[in-house]
DNA sequence: AATGAATGAGCCTTCATTCAT
DNA sequence: GATGAATGAAGGCTCATTCAT
């Protein structure tokens, strides 16, 4: 049943999705989203709890895998590389959850007071722990405006990708996958903050000796 | 009437927002818009079109300010912060179209052909130009990920807005305002390009001699 | 449900007739039309099935009555009594049934298909046989003239009856009766088909040994 | 105007018709039938006596032809033919007085006060003087009966066509046209007034010696 | 005189919700 | 406890009519 109903929010959103067309993937009843759970609406928070719980398993998950132990550049990699792994998980047939917390993201209802404080604020702290490691006098200020700049830059292939998919066609985006794409963020990132040589400066033949995932950070990018 | 219509639109999006409320909006009749647009949808098709026409004359001014003619630096720079700017005025009470337009961005609609071909192509066609300035052996793929790297970090203060807010909360989203944050992504971004130094490397004392609109390139930023 | 839809498709046609006017007839909400039948079309399709089961009834009995098994003057005159009692019950004020079915016959839907198969061709064939038997070498030409010419003296009094009623005036019509008018349509057929002597050439005080009905064929008609 | 009013009225009733479509025929303003007329009912009633004037010219013509110094049986016959011409000319496309006309009498209206006395009046009266030629001495009711029989089965190719058409096929339809059957109505007619030898009871080779039109009153029938 | 613009009533349909079973 | 039937509010749209020009 939330299965069913987080569906079909992901897909059309809380006003357009029909309960009808919940109950129907549901095969229950269509008095039954009343019955359970009292309200569209209701049943809509319900749902949003119910993706939450797959977020704060990936915080712990996350935790475990960008935690304090190691390098700040391991760190920042790991992050991005897993938090651009749900970002682009979001277009995969069954995987409603994700994208329905996007939607929250950009339409906050009563339902993201607890999304964010369970599952979104402790991400966005932990980036905040690891790039304060880079730059440990920074403000608060350019914490965040750094912090932002490093979520913007993967949210973006989630909010504007129907948008890219027709500036760069269908083969475009699909040459944009997670590999490359975490590879060429963190690559961003870290030359930005003065980690590794900047993009721009040096041959394709700069040395690539790799991230954990093959596509690492010193990967040869543009040469200048 | 375009003007309630287009507000109506960006508010609510197209499946929500009622013909009755654009009319109240309009102080015209229910039939208002059938009579003058044939249906809601096309409606809908007008309003965007009619935002885009701010887009088109964005594109213009886009141009002469980042044209052709100038160091790459300046340019990227002039783009960030003009780009930026139409961004963070979506916000304001009154500026309907750039919602409207990302609205677009996210589900694109038949209203999208035109408003890409003639305001996002050409604006993202420049912006790989001036990319291409700094990486000039850079293959395409790259140049995508770099234009959505500068890109993703600007749109991002409009997707998520409302998250932001919640997580830093209105005086810190204030705090981040058109001048802080054109500085901050430029810096950003010339640093990965390495055309300045890396940020976190260097003190906050850093030479900020400016950029055209006072909140140039080299302002500090974290420090080391 | 079904009665008032009929009575008001009846009454009005498809497209006058309003749903909301079923609805009041049926003491019914509005959405009962589209919860139950889909659309208003769907319903409509539904009230001429409905209607038309009692052609089919109609049918069957008929072919009881007017079956292979007796003489054809008695057979002709079996059906037209029969199809002319159909045709005046129109006006009666719950018979709904015929006036839709009459309806239909001049503006046929998708409905008619099956009405057409299942109750009209086969009366129209059955026709087809008594008068094969009075004329057995006749063509199919002859024949159908033949059939239209029966068919279109009953079917007058549905069609034109309005008009008539302002010709000759309500007790015009009222004199017209179920059994004057078989006896005289039947007479009319029957001496033209050369079965009896001729109309106009023989007294009022002609034999009027009888129809089953006992306005029976050979009834005095217009004296000479 | 008229005539573009005339045509969306007899194509589509006077609930269907709309009178933008009207106005679209007549290129004339929207407004240009509530300036003439009005009111969409006022401009059909004009529509309709529009439509009278033709059936006025019809009568006088039609007394020109069937008038009262000739034969009776002639007279029956070229008032058949007449009538049935006019019937049959509905269904061309340009001819919409007609079918104006035929739609009044299925729904008569207050158009009708006036077409009935003027125009379908005066050809019923004179049918009827007609028929009262063959039988001297029936009485008014039998003349009724007599008169309709003889106008049902004209009539019926209007009222019923479209159904006919679904029984006996396109070209079957087309076989019955206007020469064969005024030639079997008034030959059906005659024979049961008893002017002819009756249908079914000679052969084919009966003595077609005709009518003035060539369709004469004794061509063959269907031999017996 | 004649028209383009605008209106309000009304229609069919959808949908979340409720009720009787 | 759970469901199929039914409801009323609301939405988009059409259309004859009116109004200001």
């Amino acid at each position: 049943m939330l299965e069913a109903a987080g569906r079909e929010f992901a897909e059309k959103g809380f006003e357009c999705a029909r309960v009808r067309g919940i109950c129907d993937r549901a095969c229950a009843n269509v008095a039954a989203v009343n019955y359970h759970f009292g309200d569209k609406e209701k049943l809509y928070v319900a749902a949003v709890l119910e993706a939450h719980r797959c977020g704060f398993e990936f915080t712990t998950e996350h935790e475990a895998i960008t935690g304090a132990g190691g390098m700040p550049e391991d760190r920042l990699r790991a992050f991005i590389r897993h938090f651009l792994s749900r970002v682009l998980a979001v277009h995969e047939p069954d995987d409603w959850r994700h994208l329905l917390i996007a939607r929250e993201m950009l339409h906050p209802t009563e339902a993201s007071d607890i999304l964010i404080r369970e599952a979104i604020r402790p991400r966005f702290e932990q980036l905040l722990g690891i790039l304060r490691e880079f730059c440990p006098e920074a403000d608060e200020r350019r914490l965040w405006a750094l912090a932002f700049s490093v979520i913007g830059q993967c949210l973006h292939y989630k909010m504007a990708r129907p948008m890219a998919k027709r500036l760069i066609g269908d083969e475009g985006i699909e040459a944009l996958d997670l590999d490359y794409l975490s590879g060429h963020i963190t690559t961003f990132c870290l030359a930005a903050l003065g980690r590794i040589p900047p993009l721009g400066e040096m041959g394709e033949s700069r040395d690539v000796a790799g991230g954990q995932d093959g596509a690492g950070v010193r990967e040869p990018v543009a040469g200048g």
